[in-house]
DNA sequence: TTGTAGGCGTTATCAC
DNA sequence: GTGATAACGCCTACAA
């Protein structure tokens, strides 16, 4: 391996110089640093991260981390991370996995974005107690070195609750997420108190997991209580997928936007191929990763930080019908 | 940061007794192990990877370079990955665009795995030329420490066509993919094979890049021309999707699995939610990634590898109508 | 302007 | 079995 060392050698000055000049340091002079880069140049030299590392403490490498690497879903989420980073001169990772959380307290990112319920709160408070600068994503969590930057689920609940109330639906079905999801519980505490302002309306809640199997399953049991007309809320878009699946290919009597109608939660790019287009609350999952980027940069530049929320709108589509 | 000194301080031994101790070295004692240990655990001591990475000249971290985040495709592949790799105490990150590219000269990361057409073959190779490890799945490559993992697109093409041709079908429009994709131009040279041997079948070939855009593109310029019955290979899937969706929201006549015959190539997820059901050319998304993560561990390890190719198979489904 | 030297946290080679 | 000590490659006072 090539090392400032051998640069020196080659060109006849000393480290130090060498170093200096590949860091643009203007103490040395131009004919110098520019011997100095040629020789760089000529050798191949290429900097060693681990030392520059253990040197200054920092790697210029953000991590990310996630449930698992399957799902549309993150796409834009990472791509609106990485220009942030990249603009900045950090670079994204993505990581999956138990085994990845040592790179956090072993220090080979200066900081990290949680999207991932593997990770507990104590382990989290834990890493933020050494220091390390924390954004979630996916959860409330209190210590001066983590910032949330969380959906607004509560206002986006609320959008879709009163969407299917507003339009006349009085019998509903509620398909929730997985117990474990932070956003799955704050949506059904919205949905809650919507319930509890309209006693008028009876309601159904029926437990899901976010999966699009779950969907289908709650599509059968809706539909083997059907009696008239009702609405569904699937907590997520992948079950109202599913269970928009499930009707077309039961060969029900029951239709969405018909009899049945239906709303969502993500906006997920599958829904485009859907006919009748599912309604759902969208948001900007690309402003969201990069809003969590931006305030874990400014984290790690000792910036005051303070919770950032990411808003949420009603899309009505095509799969509710009015009933009044 | 608590490091090795401190622990040495605070148990009363040596900085090296500590090395020893927290690598297991079985020349230290049982006590001595055990009070190195308990002083480590109560100092909430962490390894340093960049000093660990600085002297061991590794890092135990394998790095997957992808073209985007996006596209549901990569998930299994990357799950792939990850199994080989976190069995055998390596770790996945997963790096998209030209500016991570530095961490593989820069010893960051131990080897890569490439599926990005934005890595030229002249910058992989000089990867290689300095000694890092590569396994490439997006292109050939000859150099000893490159190995390649590449799907039989051949055989897939043929597979493809044949069971267009061999369903009796004359008349054939083939949607490419872009022209720097490796895949897409085997896939090609043995759609020209296939149609050498059969000068009976007339066939045109239509400019596509892999997106759906350039599927519904593609069923626009198909529709117009129509006359009859005929059979499309799409290079791959998504393009599949939209020509699909292009004919059944345009109102044609023109339905697939009747008049038009609908062949694609990956078998992705979203397949399943059409009917009738695309016929497609399936592999191992999950054994291509394992596969590629096998070979590298390998050449770190300094085994012997030999290039290896992923089969592939046809899924008829329900689009391709028998014309004889 | 350039060189010397110490240190970042580990590992590993020697002595003892 | 344990302890100095010298690397690993880089940065940065401080000295010259």
């Amino acid at each position: 391996m090539v090392s400032i060392k051998d640069i020196a050698r080659e060109a006849g000055v000393s480290i130090s110089t060498v170093s200096y000049a590949l860091n643009g340091n203007p103490k040395v002079t131009p004919e110098t640093s520019a011997k100095v880069l040629a020789v760089a140049k000529e050798l191949n030299y290429r900097p060693n991260a681990a030392a520059r590392q253990l040197k200054k403490q920092e790697s210029l490498i953000i991590g990310a981390f996630l449930t698992d690497f399957i799902g549309a879903f993150y796409g834009e989420l990472l791509q609106g991370m990485k220009e942030v980073l990249n603009r900045k001169g950090y670079d994204l990772i993505v990581c999956s996995g138990k085994q990845s959380h040592r790179l956090l307290p072993e220090r080979m990112i200066d900081g990290a974005i949680i999207l991932d319920a593997a990770f507990s709160d104590a382990e989290l408070l834990e890493f933020a107690e050494r220091g390390h600068r924390l954004v979630v994503l996916d959860r409330e969590l209190h210590h001066p070195e983590i910032n949330q930057v969380l959906l607004d689920n509560k206002a986006g609940a609320n959008l879709a609750m009163d969407h299917l109330i507003g339009t006349g639906h009085r019998k509903l079905y509620i398909v929730t997420g997985p117990a474990d999801s932070f956003d799955s519980r704050q949506r059904m505490i919205a949905v809650r108190q919507t319930l509890d302002r309209h006693p008028e309306v009876e309601a159904v809640i029926i437990e899901g997991d976010f999966t699009q199997a779950t969907g289908e399953r709650a599509g059968r049991q809706i539909v083997e209580s059907w009696d008239g007309t009702a609405g569904v809320f699937c907590l997520n878009d992948e079950m109202a997928i599913g269970l928009y699946h499930f009707l077309a290919d039961s060969g029900s009597s029951v239709r969405v936007g018909e009899e049945l109608s239906l709303i969502g939660f993500d906006n997920i790019d599958l829904l485009r191929y859907l006919q009748p287009r599912p309604a759902t609350i969208d948001y900007s999952k690309h402003r969201w990763g990069a809003m969590a980027a931006e305030q874990l940069l400014r984290m790690i530049q000792g910036e005051p930080v303070e919770h950032e929320r990411i808003y949420v709108s009603l899309i009505t589509g095509d799969s509710v019908k009015r009933r009044n």
